[in-house]
RNA sequence: GGGCUUAUAGCUCAGCUGGUUAGAGCGCUACACUGAUAAUGUAGAGGUCCGAGGUUCGAGUCCCCGUAAGCCCA
């Protein structure tokens, strides 16, 4: 049996290669089946959604999460991996409405809600085969054959059943929240439709600087000076909220100054409250020297003065009079019309004091509900609350002066808007407050405003029922047991994630739309009762009910599909005999995939730690060990997993998370198709093969930062790190095939082998540790790196290069077995580290050196074992003397280089000066290897007796700094100025007594460091306190061996000119006229023949068909014959 | 507007709890090596460590304020 040889290795053919065996021999499954009973390591897929081609970045993300179940399943874990498809949601109904040309508006008109969902069900799984294609090709394994689905009838009941524990808990909540909305459209604006090009236009707005009076209490005594009234102003670019305002919000760090003044419209005497940051905007400082007693009602100018300052913590809790008193009850007289703390409030423009309009702004809500303040509503004709403007954009009846009128121009219609004496509200309102001294400025404000994509119509902020989980009540819960998951980044999880807990609000549920899970909530015409419903059964049952209460004709059959519109049509009755109807709202896609845990496996119980998952529990696979996905999905899957895990089950759903960064083209820039700087995957994976891919993206970033995809970076991986180790396999299976090593021997004990392998072998177990703990910590990047730099550097450019002789010279004997045998294990076991991140190509490596040894008894690297460390193999003495030959071996070619001294002419020795013990031992232990590596025949430890070494000394500043501190830079220079015989007196007594500016200050040997610098008359090279000296002179002998390693070299050149195999032998004849030329080919006869496979090797006179060589000047003639 | 991340050689990235001459690979230039050869070795060029302040005897590293890019949220 031989290992198996390549010619031109093709990493492309090899994968696909490697994935026909796996899938004829049902690897994938046999890695997943063999650990039956071993402990599982739970892994969650997130869903990618198959209505879309899958790109580049998607096999970054997929590799990270295969790395781990790979590696896990090396170490023993049985790791099931279910995929999944994430099917419903917004982008599913806009592609099918841009495949259809249609709107959401013609849904139900042009199109049946049947149909249009029977389209979204066919659109979701459009490119299901392309995502399949890509699974296998990049080596993704995740089981495809049985993955959830989302809008699976069996997930969307546990969906249901979920909702159904929420609302037993409480926690599902119908209330509103600020939305944009289109009153021109009569609808919600998704943030997607916010985001549309265009939306947001430059408008010019009347824009109000409001006075609000402050009440004179206890709690504003501190405001005022005798009897003067005093206001706070607030601005406003929508004037027409003013009638809802309900607070004042001022920032709490915020200074504050009361200026004394007169209205510029009324021109009465006001005492006013704004910003001191913003006092520039409406006082003039030329102004500030006017008298008041000068002031004449109408002047430009007016007088002003500041009287007071105060933080914004000092305002808050301030009552003031409503500036608009339309509207109010009890409830608004007690809790509303006062300052509240806001952090949104800034003084960037203004006046530092912001209006608040619970029912008109998402921040106004927010910092209104925090500070226990009602909005400003009034009662509809069904008894509900609803804000001043009504859904048409109109004020309601109540507000008197304005009812009926629409708050924006542009709602109005083109003739009504041009009547000559039309004036928009706004403008209505501000002539208003001038007259009523209630207005300090107004003017025209440019801003930008979002406008209806539809209608080209401003939107308005409005209040809109939302059914709510109220995540709020959790909150603590959900901070705590986020700080014991491990995030990677940690970042991430402190920073980004747990931020947002630590600001969370409430989960709005509802989606206006059709194809989605519907929410299960039934309510009867009053609004007063409702029921929700958590599972088909129990559906069948209050249909049961409605039947015999007449508003049902049949009950619901097997087939029954749980979207719309069918549960529309399922009226139920409440527990007094009403009609039931069902809410219309769909629920969020992210509570979809936020409920996979459970929904994958249709769990219907109470507690998923209870049963085993045949028995209908998760007892096995719930939490997940780990989850990996895009960082943008924080708040998304990230956020939907933790929060019903956590307030449902008081559990974290999953322990281990990696949020991996985005994939940009090699500029930097986002890829898009339409910008055309996405990267295929299918040509990348075709071209370069899955391995170098993976492997580019896992070492060259972090995973969690960003990469910025270049396709020259797999190329170089593939040269490089798979290039160099294919090169060292090759090189290990063409002599071992030659010798017929197969492992059948007895390993040779490592004490018996020699330095260098037992170096090689050393560390690697020291690799083997590093990547187990890297992998264990989630750094795959780190692994990565490991592996690629003792490949490259320790394997190939060290171990090999240092050792090749031994693969192909001589007998096939013991030394030569020890070689085959280091060099195996080194392939074995870097072909099993690696195996998680390149899963192709290093099972081949696995597979072709297992199949001659037969030594492990699996059918894939992949079914193997991850290799253990062998702590007794670690000699990390031997790695620092290795690591010392290493460091002379690069001083001593450097400074052959310096003196064009070729390696081949062997020198007669260098000179190392001793520093300590240590040299001498490490060196001598490393010696043959030096000599052997640089062509030198000797080594000279020079130490302190031969009085030739110039020493170098420096302060050893982390040891100092924390002596002297301030006075270091004394104390360097002190050192740095020291002479040889200073140095020498400190190294023989340990201690040097030396003046500091008249301070006598003691030194140890361990305050500085000493390096040994020059050797005077030699040539010398230093390089991290070692320094190398060289001796250059020649000998005869030298020379002889220089030409006679030349004549080696030579010969070898022409045996492969003449296409010889390496194991041919030949006969050599030469023939010179120079005597140093006859003289080395005498006196090396013998080396040169060993080395030449040569059986004789004579001097001649003639030769008939000699060939020129070209050693330095001297002419010699070759010819060589195959025996 | 808020939160988070990133910024080090032409490119991609290291740089641990602060320690004085900031590294690697690729690329470039020159030389060497040649039974691993589309490999390898040595040397060279190439840096305001994004900018400004601060703490410190000492800052790429710590603090503050900015700039740029990206993501998420408003």
């Amino acid at each position: 049996m031989k290992y198996r040889e390549y010619k031109n290795i093709n990493y492309a053919e090899v994968a696909d290669e490697v994935l026909e065996f796996w899938k004829k021999n049902d690897i994938f499954k046999k890695s997943v089946d063999e650990k039956e009973g071993a402990e599982s390591f739970v892994f969650y897929e997130g869903p990618p959604s198959a209505n879309g081609t899958p790109g580049i970045h998607h096999v970054m993300a997929r590799a990270v999460k295969d790395i781990f179940c790979r590696y896990k399943t090396l170490k023993g874990y049985q790791v099931n991996r279910k995929g999944g498809w994430d099917t419903h949601g917004l982008p599913v109904e806009l592609q099918v409405e841009k495949e259809l040309g249609i709107t959401k508006e013609d849904i139900g008109k042009k199109i049946s809600v049947e149909e249009y969902n029977q389209k979204c069900r066919e659109a979701v799984m459009k490119f299901k085969n392309e995502w399949d294609d890509l699974t296998e090709k990049m080596g993704y394994w995740v089981d495809l054959d049985d993955p959830y689905i989302t809008f699976d009838k069996n997930y969307m009941e546990t969906l249901w059943h979920l909702l159904k524990k929420f609302y037993d808990k409480d926690l599902l909540y119908k209330g509103y929240t600020i939305q944009p909305y289109s009153p021109a459209a009569g609808t919600g604006l998704s943030s997607h439709e916010l985001n549309q090009p265009g939306t947001y236009r430059d408008v010019k707005d009347t824009s109000i600087v409001a006075q609000f009076k402050a009440k004179k209490t206890d709690a504003t005594a501190k405001l005022f000076d005798g009897d003067e009234e005093v206001f706070f102003l607030a601005w406003t670019t929508t004037p027409w909220t003013l009638p809802s305002n309900a607070a004042l919000a001022v920032g709490k760090k915020i200074s504050y100054v009361k200026v004394k003044t007169f209205n510029p419209y009324t021109f009465l005497p006001v005492s006013v409250i704004v910003a001191k940051d913003l006092m520039g905007k409406y006082f003039s400082e030329k102004a500030k020297e006017i008298a008041f007693d000068d002031y004449k009602s109408g002047d430009k100018l007016i007088p002003w003065e500041v009287t007071g300052e105060f933080s914004g913590e000092d305002l808050v809790g301030m009552p003031y009079e409503q500036l608009m008193p339309y509207v109010t009850n009890d409830e608004l007289e007690a809790k509303a019309f006062r300052v509240i703390p806001g952090d949104f409030v800034s003084t960037e423009d203004g006046t530092g004091i912001v209006h608040i309009a619970p029912t008109f702004g998402a921040d106004d809500f927010l910092a209104a509900k925090l500070a226990d303040v009602p909005g400003v509503m009034v009662k509809d004709e069904t008894g509900k609350d609803v804000p001043l403007v009504d859904k048409q954009g109109r004020f309601v009846a109540e507000v008197t002066d304005y009812a009926g009128k629409y708050v924006k121009a542009e709602y109005y219609s083109d003739e009504e808007n041009s009547a000559k004496d039309f004036k928009p509200t706004d403008v209505l309102i501000a002539i208003q407050l001038k007259e009523e001294n209630k207005a300090f400025n107004v003017t025209k404000y440019e801003h930008s405003y979002p406008h209806c994509w539809r209608t080209d119509k401003p939107i308005l902020y409005y209040p809109l029922d939302s059914w709510f989980i109220k995540t709020t009540a959790y909150k603590d819960r959900l901070v705590e047991l986020n700080k014991t998951i491990n995030w990677k980044p940690a970042s991430t999880g402190t920073g980004r994630f747990g931020n947002w807990l630590e600001n969370l609000v409430d989960w709005n549920l509802s989606r206006s739309r059709y194809w989605g899970t519907p929410l299960p909530i039934w309510v009867s015409e009053d609004k007063t009762e409702e029921i929700c419903i958590g599972s088909i059964a129990e559906l069948k049952v209050e249909i049961e009910k409605s039947i015999t209460a007449g508003y049902m004709t049949e009950q619901i059959g097997e087939d029954f599909d749980l979207h719309r519109p069918y549960v529309d049509d399922v009226f139920l009755v409440s527990a007094s005999g009403q009609k039931m109807y069902r809410e219309p709202d769909l629920i969020d896609v992210w509570f979809d995939s936020g409920a996979m845990p459970y929904a994958q496996f249709h769990f219907m119980g109470d507690d998923p730690k209870a049963d085993p998952v045949k028995e209908g529990g998760l007892k096995e696979v719930y939490p997940a060990n780990f989850i990996a996905e895009g960082v943008d999905q924080t708040r998304g899957w990230f956020f939907t997993l933790h929060a019903i895990s956590v307030m449902l089950f008081d559990k974290v759903s999953f322990q281990n998370v990696i949020a991996n960064g985005l994939v940009l083209d090699k500029k930097g820039n986002k890829m898009s198709k339409r910008l055309g700087n996405a990267v295929n995957p299918f040509e990348t994976l075709k071209k370069y093969g899955p391995d170098a891919t993976r492997w580019y993206m896992i070492s060259n970033a972090n995973p969690w930062d960003n990469l910025k995809f270049d396709i020259e970076g797999v190329a170089e991986s593939q040269r490089r790190f798979f290039g160099t180790l294919y090169n060292t396999y090759s090189f290990f299976s063409l002599y071992a095939n030659l010798d017929g090593f197969t492992f059948s021997e007895k390993a040779i004990p490592l004490a018996e082998r020699t330095e260098s392998d037992q170096w090689v072998i050393s560390k690697l177990n020291t690799l083997v540790k590093k990547v187990d703990e890297a992998y264990d910590e989630y750094e795959p990047t780190k692994a990565a790196r490991l592996i690629q730099d003792f490949v490259i550097d320790d394997m190939s450019n060290w171990y090999v290069r240092l050792n090749r002789k031994r693969f192909w010279k001589g007998e096939y004997n013991e030394d030569k077995r020890a070689a085959y045998q280091s060099l195996y294990t080194c392939l074995k076991t870097v072909a099993k580290l690696g195996a998680p991140i390149a899963p192709f190509f290093l099972d081949r490596l696995y597979s072709d050196l297992n199949a001659v040894s037969g030594s492990e008894n699996h059918e894939s690297v992949h079914l193997s074992n991850f290799p253990v460390a062998d702590e007794a193999a670690i000699n990390i003495e031997l790695e620092a003397r290795m690591d010392m030959a290493q460091k002379i071996s690069s001083l001593v070619h450097s400074l052959r280089k310096k003196e064009r001294l070729k390696v081949r002419q062997p020198l007669a020795k260098i000179m190392i000066p001793v520093m300590n013990e240590n040299t001498v031992s490490r060196v001598s232990a490393v010696k043959d290897l030096i000599l052997n590596e640089v062509n030198i025949k000797e080594i000279e430890f020079l130490d302190d007796t031969s009085g030739v070494l110039v020493k170098s000394i420096k302060p050893n500043f982390r040891k100092l700094g924390k002596e002297f501190g301030p006075k270091m830079k004394d104390v360097s220079n002190l050192i740095n100025a020291f002479d040889q015989d200073q140095i020498a007196e400190i190294e023989k007594n340990n201690s040097l007594t030396v003046d500091l500016n008249g301070e006598a200050i003691t030194l140890t040997l361990e305050d500085v460091e000493i390096a040994s610098q020059d050797i005077p008359g030699w040539l010398v090279a230093s390089e991290g306190g070692i320094t190398v000296a060289l001796d250059i002179n020649l000998t005869d002998e030298l020379r002889q061996e220089g030409i006679a390693r030349d004549l080696v070299n030579r010969i070898q050149n022409l045996r492969k000119d003449q296409g010889l195999e390496v194991q041919d032998k030949i006969k050599v004849s030469l023939r010179s006229d120079e005597e140093v030329v006859t003289a080395a080919v005498q006196a090396f006869n013998s080396y040169i023949c060993e080395e030449t496979q040569a059986n004789e090797l004579k001097l001649v006179d003639s030769l008939s068909a000699g060939q020129e060589l070209d050693i330095d000047e001297l002419k010699i003639s070759a010819q060589i014959e195959v025996c």
